[in-house]
RNA sequence: GCGGCCAUAGCUCAGUUGGUUAGAGCACAAGAUUGUGGAUCUUGGGGUCGCGGGUUCAAAUCCCGUUGGCCGCCCCA
């Protein structure tokens, strides 16, 4: 038991997960450069007031943060958005518009890990500047559908629920509700599921009694499920700005019908979002069994590069995490086992021959073949158990006899069949080998 | 930040009402096996029983504290 042990939430990645991780990269890089994102990287360590700025003071407690050497504020970063936007800002007049950019990166947030939440994680996060129109948001949620069904999964594992922070400030407000009791109303359709409808009502009524007419048709909205159902709901009610924004979930859904996306995307408006910046469409994956948490989440922020200091610059963005991405893959069996495997394996004699054979495996391993041999003497039986057991294609023999003769037996270990070749001739019969595969 | 459950080998676990030197399977290593395969058999290494304190003639076992893990609450950018 080690005297150490690592940070509560902070994980060691041995091999076998590293490669796990690696594959989530992969496929997220593979994805969003297919989309024509550029892939950008930031500072790990930011001022606080960044997020100060951002959240309010109140998330100071969720932030691994500190005083430096120098005297200043600092903390780990715990989302990239505020340092993008910082970044887009500072150069957006000189930036091609649209801006599309993501990043692979970790994040640090000091809270209690539970499953599916660690206190150091990496996220996905895919980010498009510049464009005002529902057209932002069906490049940012077709990358985001498109991320996941990379991995294999499909409709049946996961669906991303849609939402709309102004469709909700809109129509509260042609209810008759005042701002402050739109925002209270927003916060408490944020903790709906969880209440349930008698709590729910009691809650949004802590700003003063709520006509019952009026909870009626907020929880009438919860209900709706498509484009139809909202039609249907905001066709009494009047008002420019309703449908303009109905207009705009009609583009975005069938831009996303379109691609073929329609499936994975549900109208829902029980999604809000939290204490968060966003000022239009919010969206959330989530696995279809409802057994984690957000597989990712994102949406509209209108207002926060200009908040950080930048020009008014449109933005929507999401993250994916690592944490429960991978839970999902695991439980659904789609995180393959990645073993290292080798090209070559290299069975060696004995002394002499070892010397023989160094030659040739540094040659093999400049050419790129992952090439492995045996570092101290071994039994030629279970050299080539070893062989076998590196997942190698390839067996290169190294005896005494072959040495004699200046030549090397080329055993493939999938049919078992053997050929000698001349010692000069291994790197290109190797390279014949691999390339016919 | 708050509450519940848990902690024995790298992993999964056993360990009797407190009683000799804490065990098994898997994994790892060596041998059987000096030229051909993921097998088998034999052997071996590996433990401050999470850590600290207490009770006791005696603690993996009982008590307290602490650290960590899992689950839930708060939060979830």
């Amino acid at each position: 038991m080690a005297t150490f042990q690592s940070l509560p939430g902070f994980r060691e990645f041995y091999p076998e997960s590293l490669a796990r991780r690696n594959h989530m990269f992969r496929l997220w890089r593979q994805t969003a450069t297919a989309f024509g994102f550029a892939e950008y990287d930031a500072p790990v360590l930011e001022p606080l007031d960044l997020y100060r700025a951002k959240s309010g003071d109140e998330i100071e407690a969720q932030l691994f943060s500190f005083v430096d050497k120098g005297g200043r504020e600092v903390a780990l970063r715990p989302e990239m958005t505020p340092t993008v936007c910082r970044m887009v800002g500072a150069k957006a007049n000189a930036l091609k518009r649209p801006i599309k950019w993501f990043s692979v990166a970790e994040y640090y947030r000091y809270e209690r890990a539970q499953k599916g939440r660690e206190r150091a994680f990496f996220q996905f996060n895919a980010d498009l500047f510049g464009e005002p129109g529902p057209e932002a948001e069906i490049e940012l949620i077709a990358l985001l559908v498109q991320c996941l069904r990379a991995f294999g999964l499909g409709e049946e594992d996961f669906f991303v629920r849609l939402s709309d922070r102004n469709l909700w400030f809109f129509y509260l407000e042609a209810l008759g509700l005042d701002d402050v009791r739109i925002r209270a109303m927003l916060s408490a359709i944020d903790k709906f599921e969880k209440l349930g409808e008698d709590a729910f009502k009691s809650y949004i009524e802590q700003f003063g009694p709520l006509d019952e007419g009026i909870k009626a048709k907020v929880l009438a909205f919860l209900e709706i499920k498509t484009l139809a159902d909202l039609e249907q709901r905001l066709g009494s009610i009047a008002g420019e700005k309703l449908a303009a924004r109905l207009a705009d979930w009609r583009k975005l859904l069938g831009g996303l019908e379109a691609m073929g996306l329609g499936r994975f995307v549900e109208v829902d408006l029980g999604v809000v979002r939290g204490l968060a910046y966003y000022t239009g469409f919010v969206f959330e994956a989530f696995d279809r069994k409802g057994e984690l948490r957000a597989i990712a989440g994102g949406g509209r922020y209108n207002d926060l590069v200009a908040k950080l200091g930048g020009p008014d610059l449109p933005a929507v963005g999401f993250a994916i995490g690592d944490v429960t991405l991978g839970l999902l893959l695991e439980a659904r069996g789609l995180m393959p086992q990645l073993v290292q495997a080798s090209d070559i394996y290299c069975v060696v004699g004995g002394e002499a021959e070892r010397k023989a054979a160094f030659a040739d495996i540094n040659a093999l391993r400049a050419a790129g073949f992952r090439t492995e041999y045996p570092l101290k003497d071994v039994a030629f039986g279970k050299q080539f158990k070893l062989a076998a057991d590196s997942g190698a294609k390839l067996a290169l023999i190294y005896g005494a006899d072959e040495l004699a003769k200046s030549t090397v037996k080329i055993r493939d270990l999938a049919n078992r069949s053997e050929m000698e070749v001349p010692r000069d001739q291994v790197l290109a019969t190797v390279r014949d080998f691999f390339a016919g595969e």
